[in-house]
DNA sequence: CTTTAGCAGTCAAAACAAAAGAGTGCTAAA
DNA sequence: TTTAGCACTCTTTTGTTTTGACTGCTAAAG
């Protein structure tokens, strides 16, 4: 589709993008770049990409600017592979080899990091609740009133909740508890904790409906509540030039600000192992001048939560992308 | 040392700066104010105003704003008690009235409540760990190499957290660990959890370090672990007239982004019931434009946690404190 | 002694004008 | 097919003028 010489042009004005944000001229192409050719043919190429829809130009004097297809193309064909320092290495190792007991932690930590790495603001979540088996509930009395349910399932994610009762809990109703749900729920997937196990509960078991409504209603919330969503250096956005525009800090304080667009774009589409979202291709207005990648946090092929970077469409696809495989991969070790 | 004439003033240039965000004038005092005298005679008390440092003025042919002296003496003086209207207070009774198991939660939807009737930023962190007190430890088992262990502290505050082992833990050990903590600490200060319980339990207990280290080392992290920053509304902040300046924007984001910065706002001074912090009088340079209002969550007189609002120094202070004094006493009521 | 009308003086902000400069597209020659 | 050269375009910068909101002061009035 594109020639060879296309292609490097297109490359070298978004790596130049990406670095300056200004939009780009064809003499600096020819000045840094040094493709080999003047910058007049360099002009006559760059008439060319935009006509095909590569690339944008503010106004009719300025320099040339990436289209949300430049970009695409640029991701998909262009992109440089293992963009990443040994130091980076080196960082992310040590990061990551800390003992870390619970998978959340561990999210947060590769989250954390992935943002120091990139620079970029990073955000996680944990896995969706309804692909989750139960392996073991338990109950534990907490004082006299008090109830701790414990959920483990099968990707070792654990849930736990209290439920407040008005009158006393035996021991003994907590053995039955423990037994009743483990024998009724092991290996089930987690949503099956509702409304007919109540009434099962109730009628077969012939157990007070006082005690076991609150347990249902309460477990029932615990699983369907939208996991936790972790954010990290949102400030660092703030250096970027894009930020200047106050329009633009307003949409990127209301995104990550509003959890269900952020839900949202790390709950959809996993074809690939790394998911790339450029500006326009989202419906969301606010979402115009911002890319989102993200990945799955995989463990064992199980999900585990997934890990995403926001900037700004002047993103570092590059490093971004080397940065995440390798975190990605790392997990999936550990 | 102020005469009733010069307190409506400066009351109504800071109402009416609240309100527009514009230097006010001695024109639109007399005229919105109706003060029952000129404009000139405004001015001219202004200039006193002025000269002891109330008020400050950006140049020479421009209105007066207030000097942090001025909003201090506002927040001690002249503010309006209870600012707040039924409205506001049957949303804030429907918000606060839903059945609530976790003390947590209950301080998440207070916060929230906050940030929705002020119109600002609000946040929330949980108590300080080292002030409360154990009431209870289980230990629970999940599957055959992982161990919760829930503690249960008297302000009702409950943390839990996972323990891993390489080999496999018996239910009787379980029961043991059970026995030897609650023997040992219950009614203990919560950070008695540490080195020196690890040493007696391995030699007093004769019981395997093995399995006690790991436990010991995961409890305390948990317990020394700052508490979680809950914040809401950061996005409303975007909508204010002064952050139109970049540089404030900038320096909200730092400060919100920051947790440690927000720790130390919500962790120092509770002298009164309700503490504010008016811009300039905080050392940090980037909280030079705004102002923090805080208050303790508490019931029974058991602190639960500090709940803050976080505004531009132009803040509407009466609202705000009105609004906190509300929820605070719900909250007590609980 | 206090208040107020009136007015000159100040300064930021807005409006306008001119110049500079970066970059393009086109033409014509290599 | 490539490139040098140049006219043209449009933003950005810089400078100038105008406008208008307020003040502080003065002097008269209460």
């Amino acid at each position: 589709m594109l020639d060879e010489r296309k292609k490097k042009i297109l490359q070298a004005i978004i790596d130049e993008y990406i670095n300056t944000a200004d939009p780009v001229s064809s003499g600096i192409i020819e000045k840094k770049y040094r493709l080999g050719c003047s910058s007049a043919t360099i002009r006559n190429e760059m008439v060319e990409l935009e006509r095909s829809g590569y690339l944008d130009k503010p106004h009719t004097s300025s320099g040339r600017v990436p289209s949300a297809k430049g970009y695409r193309f640029y991701v998909d064909e262009l992109i440089k592979e293992d963009d990443i320092s040994l130091q980076e290495i080196k960082y992310i190792q040590s990061k990551l080899e800390t003992k870390i007991n619970e998978i959340e932690e561990l999210t947060k930590i590769a989250t954390s990091t992935l943002s120091e790495v990139t620079h970029y603001t990073s955000v996680s979540i944990g896995p969706r609740t309804s692909l989750q088996n139960i392996e073991e509930v338990k109950f534990v009395l907490l004082g006299t009133r008090m109830l701790m349910a414990v959920i483990l399932t099968d990707t070792g994610i654990v849930k736990e909740t209290i439920i407040k009762f008005d009158e006393d809990i035996t021991e003994e109703q907590v053995n039955t508890l423990n037994f009743i749900f483990n024998n009724k729920l092991k290996g089930k997937p987690l949503d099956e904790i509702d409304k007919p196990l109540e009434e099962y509960i109730f009628s077969e078991m012939n157990y007070s409906l006082k005690v076991i409504k609150p347990i249902i209603q309460q477990l029932d919330r615990v699983i369907n509540e939208e996991s936790k969503m972790y954010l990290e250096g949102a400030n660092r956005a703030f250096e970027l030039p894009e930020f200047k525009s106050l329009e633009v800090a307003k949409n990127f304080i209301s995104i990550i600000d509003t959890k269900e667009i952020m839900m949202d774009l790390l709950n959809t589409g996993f074809a690939k192992d790394i998911n790339v979202y450029i500006g326009d291709e989202s419906k969301n207005e606010k979402l115009k001048d911002f890319s989102i990648i993200t990945f799955k946090h995989r463990y064992q092929d199980k999900d585990l939560g997934t890990i995403g970077i926001i900037g700004p469409k002047r993103m570092d696809y590059s490093k971004v992308i080397s940065v995440m495989k390798y975190i990605s991969k790392k997990l999936n070790e550990k």
